[in-house]
DNA sequence: ACAGAAGCGGAGCGAGTGCTCCTCTTGTGC
DNA sequence: GCACAAGAGGAGCACTCGCTCCGCTTCTGT
């Protein structure tokens, strides 16, 4: 805990300016690849993509999966952030909380890199985002189930793996089926609604 | 609509009896591969597993993709078939349904038949899987719908999404958080019932 | 302006994978 | 039993894809 020393002899010299603009073209050119095409994406199409040469590309990121992560990661904090705000914003608790489902799923590469990041999950960086979604699932659960409109056993497991759940539809019918996840989303919040009374089956790690 | 000639001259010789064999050896490898690895098969594996060499393989199906499918087809018409006998001896209409989710879940490797089928859709044998399934769950909605404990504008393609939706979670969580699915397909389920009569958002081909 | 560390590029390696080719074997009808 | 078409087998081709190696270039502190 104690800090680290900055002054004394330089252990580290930064980064030269032409290194720090090759990894932000990497990355950038990563993520746009993810947008598009999802998340298997080709090293080498990504060095063409920026600009930058296989050697550049891995003396920035050592391993294709530390490339991948960093890009959804990225991706992924972007828009937990805009979704917690925009969901503080509602004053009804369960249209936040359909609000936040609504607006994660609307957007095709948030559910892609949601997916993604579930599915690659036990990652360090992935699992940090894990968390943050969890933080905000738990905010729009507390809330929901305060006022009483929200089944009262209803976990933020639940929720994420709802969440999950849908994202993974909407991804794969995307191209035959086109918003027909919304039809599930209504009955799925419509089951989550608090006039459910009768328990939900326990599993494990659930209270 | 006419009969196929069967006397005069035989214009294909029938398989050899060896021959016969090996394809159904093949068949029985594949079809035990998909089921404990998923459906990414190595034809390098299917055969070493079959006993058989690759041109042997090659003969019996011209193309990796065309054994995947008569793997699938068998595995898919063979629990469709049997969910069908169980789900009609059940006389609740909703307990019905409910059955036939579960006991689809419940088996790794029939969600796994499922989900690849629909994944890999538009092929030909497949598409005739997902009549079949379809037929299934419509006989399960009508029974349903006319006992009015099911909302009245679900649809076939409703309940067939949402059981590739909870079939996709149940195999992607499945290490993670086995069973946890139970909680989400009777929250579904709820949000099924009858007594939510708002109506359902609209998409394309919905009447 | 210069030395040298830091960075760059991309040919190429190695491993994996779908599929083919060609020789040798074996079941089948007579 | 025999002739021979049908079948078997597996080395190897062509291609993909993650990653490395190393000679060359460029930025940076003095």
């Amino acid at each position: 805990m104690t800090p680290v020393v900055q002054q004394g002899l330089p252990a580290v010299r930064a980064r030269r300016a032409d290194a720090e603009r090759n990894r932000a073209a990497i990355l950038e050119a990563s993520t746009a690849i993810i947008v598009e095409q999802g998340s298997l994406l080709d090293v080498r199409q990504v060095a063409r993509r920026s600009g930058v040469g296989m050697g550049t590309l891995y003396r920035h990121f050592s391993t294709k999966e530390e490339l991948l992560n960093a890009a959804l990661e990225r991706l992924f904090i972007s828009w937990v952030t805009l979704a917690r705000e925009a969901a503080k914003a509602i004053d009804d608790p369960m249209a936040a909380l359909e609000d936040f489902f609504e607006q994660t799923l609307v957007c095709r590469d948030r559910s892609r890199a949601l997916n993604t990041a579930y599915r690659n999950s036990a990652q360090a960086p992935i699992a940090e985002c894990g968390h943050l979604l969890d933080s905000v699932i738990d905010e729009l659960r507390t809330r929901a189930q305060a006022a009483h409109v929200l089944r009262p056993d209803v976990t933020v497991e639940d929720l994420a793996l709802l969440l999950t759940s849908l994202s993974q539809l909407a991804q794969t019918t995307g191209n035959t089926h086109p918003e027909t996840w919304r039809r599930l989303l209504r009955i799925s919040l419509d089951g989550l609604s608090s006039e459910h009374t009768e328990a939900l089956p326990l599993c494990r790690s659930n209270g």
